[in-house]
DNA sequence: AGCACGCCGACT
DNA sequence: GTCGGCGTGCTC
């Protein structure tokens, strides 16, 4: 007998899987999802038993035994297994390494415990399934019961307490699997589960500590805990019994791995882990996604009920298009969710007022003299676009009107749409101003701004991310706030992570009219519950950033303020008001038509399945050059094809960084067929050129 | 990919 | 004689 085996360390693509001879002791004991101990070169090494079978195309002389059996109850299912290897293939990440980065460390004291250790079977009814499961046949209990799933669902709600319904109306049979968007999710999560979910739960993150990581790993594939609730990693867990998939706050743009392979999307590997382990899956959101909103529209998914304006005005008598359902008084929640007011920066402008803020923000301010306000900035992306500050006009493209990007070491304004370009002008066009910017205020300015107009009244806390810190100062000190590495395990108290606890809790730190002054570092930190007065700085910048997951952006970003900010007053800062982000506030549909329209005429998501594909280098010609051939390549392989378009390569934004220079080819893919083309244009790329399917930015890398 | 191997030049 | 830098080629 032969076993196909996955070594557990990086491999060339064309290796991922290897030949070994199985001696005949190990016959009757080996299954497919098993760790095995096998020679490889001069030493040893972990592996997973893929497949067995009875012959190989490399001769019998030439293959190596099997040593052992590490664990003999399967390391993993048959469907998760399978479920890696499909990450693994449309995500360019070598089998064997996504494995191993994702099982426990490998120490063989620990491991030998282990397979003494009793086996705890769930008292439900699936017991039978679980004990067939665990002993015999290594699949996850609905796949091997021959289960089908449904659609996925997409459920919205328009506040916590109807959320919190939903979470109790969960069946408690099998294992449910919650994914959140970031680590600062998990506990505001973790506070809506009713007393006896709570005592279900093991929490996930890349804070756990590697011992924690152990003990909950095999408390997972063990059985004893029903409910996993963690960020994206939780994703590769051993499940066997595993029910149902909820990913909560489906529309977050967080739920993006982009600067790390995989590069996936949440949304996508859940459908993905769905589909193989037949699990239930459901989508979470009080703002759905633009992608999820019309696969819904379409009945792919089955949607209940359509999202709803979160409060965005204060109701009219009589006439009130909010059909949310009145405020009912529940626990937590408190009546009246946000009152926005949009303000126009260009009138400010006009006024002569050149300040960061406005006067009607100035005055609001003031009038929260024993509010803790907090101020956010958005810094991302503001270097991409060129913009007058004066009246707010955005340089477009001609043919396509697409917002130009500014390449400052040519002085040219360029389209990546139709190949346009144009020479930068000094004036603005619409006004003649002279201020045009390229990049926003940042919170040091704000800052300073704050302190002339309040002079020493306020307590003023910054918020800035400094790399992987999160850095805090307040005007007397100065220090740098590192998320410690056990936050986490220990905040099942629901205060969010260590850094915005303390900040919480610590009244001497933020006085009655205290002002944050945050980017979006600072979302996941700031106390929302004590913000009585909130406002986005400049709502502009991502409207002028020439990405096209821009604007949804900013509609995730202001709606997830309504919801976090259930009192406070909210104000946003615009030269564009009447723009559809803030206008679709009262009737969300609106936007979701709107960015449809235009995802359409751009053929971008969801009508067409983007995969962005890149390359490196210290030269640039070579760089370009290596882009190039890549690219007639893959024209090649793929001309006169109706499902697939690719586009020549443009430089990354920016187009050098950190001593490389970058290019990007752009494919554009029928959604129906993304899975083909997407391992097509995979194997298809050198060693060295990265993959990002589904990316969220299509310019940077 | 990552590591052993071997070739070669610079040193004790 | 031996250390180490890096180009080559193999892993069942």
């Amino acid at each position: 007998m032969l076993a196909t085996v996955i070594p557990l360390r990086r491999m060339p693509a064309s290796l991922t899987v290897l030949d070994y001879l199985v001696p005949a002791n190990l016959e009757p004991l080996i299954k497919p999802g098993q760790l095995v101990s096998i020679p490889f070169r001069s030493g040893l090494e972990f592996a997973i038993v893929h497949s067995l079978k009875i012959t190989s195309y490399i001769e019998s002389a030439r293959l190596k035994t099997v040593i052992a059996i590490t664990l003999e109850r399967p390391i993993m299912s048959r469907e998760q297994l399978a479920f890696l290897e499909e990450m693994a293939t449309l995500y360019a990440t070598p089998l064997g390494f996504l494995i191993k980065s994702n099982l426990p460390p490998l120490q063989k004291r620990k491991l030998s415990k282990l397979d003494n250790a009793p086996t705890v079977i769930p008292t439900k009814e699936e017991s039978l399934a679980h004990q067939r499961t665990m002993d015999r046949d290594p699949s996850s209990a609905r796949a091997s019961l021959g289960m089908t799933v449904g659609k996925p669902k997409l459920i919205t709600y328009s506040n916590l307490d109807e959320k919190r319904r939903i979470i109790s109306k969960l069946s408690n049979s099998g294992q449910t699997l919650i994914l959140v968007p970031t680590k600062h999710d998990i506990p505001s999560f973790f506070k809506l589960l009713s007393k006896s979910q709570k005592d279900e739960v093991v929490e996930i993150s890349s804070e756990l500590s590697v011992k924690e990581m152990f003990a909950k790993w095999f408390e997972v594939w063990r059985g004893e805990k029903q409910i996993v609730l963690g960020t994206r990693r939780a994703l590769f867990l051993s499940f066997f019994n595993l029910e149902r998939i909820i990913v909560d706050d489906e529309g977050n743009p967080a739920h993006k791995s982009w600067d790390m392979a995989p590069r996936f999307h949440t949304r996508d590997a859940a459908l993905l882990l769905s589909h193989h382990t037949k699990a239930e899956l459901t989508f979470l959101t009080h703002t759905p996604s633009v992608e999820s909103f019309y696969f819904a529209s379409k009945g792919i998914y089955e949607e209940l009920p359509p999202p709803r304006p979160l409060r965005a005005t204060p109701p009219r008598a009589g006439g009130d298009t909010n059909n949310s359902p009145p405020f009912q008084g529940g626990v937590g929640v408190v009546a009246g969710i946000s009152h926005v007011t949009i303000i126009n920066i260009a009138d400010e402008r006009r006024g002569g007022n050149y300040n960061v803020l406005a006067e009607t923000l100035v005055e609001a301010l003031r009038e929260d003299e024993k509010g803790v306000a907090f101020l956010y900035l958005n810094r991302l992306g503001s270097a991409h676009y060129i913009a007058c500050r004066d009246c707010g006009l955005v340089a477009k493209c001609l043919h396509c009107g697409t917002n130009l990007t500014y390449h400052e070491k040519k002085h040219i304004l360029t389209c990546h749409h139709c190949d346009y370009n144009e020479l930068e002008k000094p004036n603005c066009s619409g006004c003649g101003g002279t201020q045009r910017i390229s990049a926003g205020a940042g919170t040091e300015l704000l800052e300073k701004e704050l302190r002339n107009i309040f002079g020493k009244t306020r307590n003023i806390i910054r918020v800035d991310s400094d790399d992987d810190n999160i850095v805090i100062s307040t005007t007397r000190s100065l220090r740098s706030v590192q998320a410690p590495e056990k936050s986490l395990a220990h905040s099942n108290d629901g205060q969010g992570s260590l850094v915005g606890a303390s900040l919480a809790r610590d009244d001497s730190k933020m006085p009655p009219g205290t002002i944050i002054v945050g980017t979006a570092a600072a979302w996941g930190v700031v106390p929302f519950e004590k913000i009585t007065l909130c406002a986005f700085v400049d709502a502009d910048t991502p409207l002028f950033v020439p990405e096209y997951k821009m604007t949804e952006e900013l509609w995730q970003a202001v709606r997830s303020a309504q919801m976090l900010l259930p009192t406070s007053q909210l104000f946003i800062q615009t030269s564009q008001p009447e723009h559809i982000v803030f206008s679709a506030l009262e009737k969300p549909e609106l936007f979701y038509e709107s960015e449809l329209a235009e995802r359409k005429r751009f053929n971008y998501p969801p009508f067409f399945y983007l995969v962005k594909c890149w390359c490196s280098g210290t030269n640039e010609g070579d760089t370009k050059e290596t882009a190039s051939f890549i690219y007639r390549k893959l024209i090649t392989l793929t001309k006169d094809d109706k499902n697939i378009t690719i586009s020549s390569p443009i430089p990354a934004f920016p187009a050098y960084f950190k001593g490389q220079h970058r290019y990007i080819i752009l494919a554009k893919i029928s959604y129906q067929f993304y899975k083909k083309y997407t391992k097509l244009l995979v194997s298809n790329l050198p060693v060295g050129w990265k993959v990002d399917p589904n990316p969220n930015s299509v310019l940077g890398v």
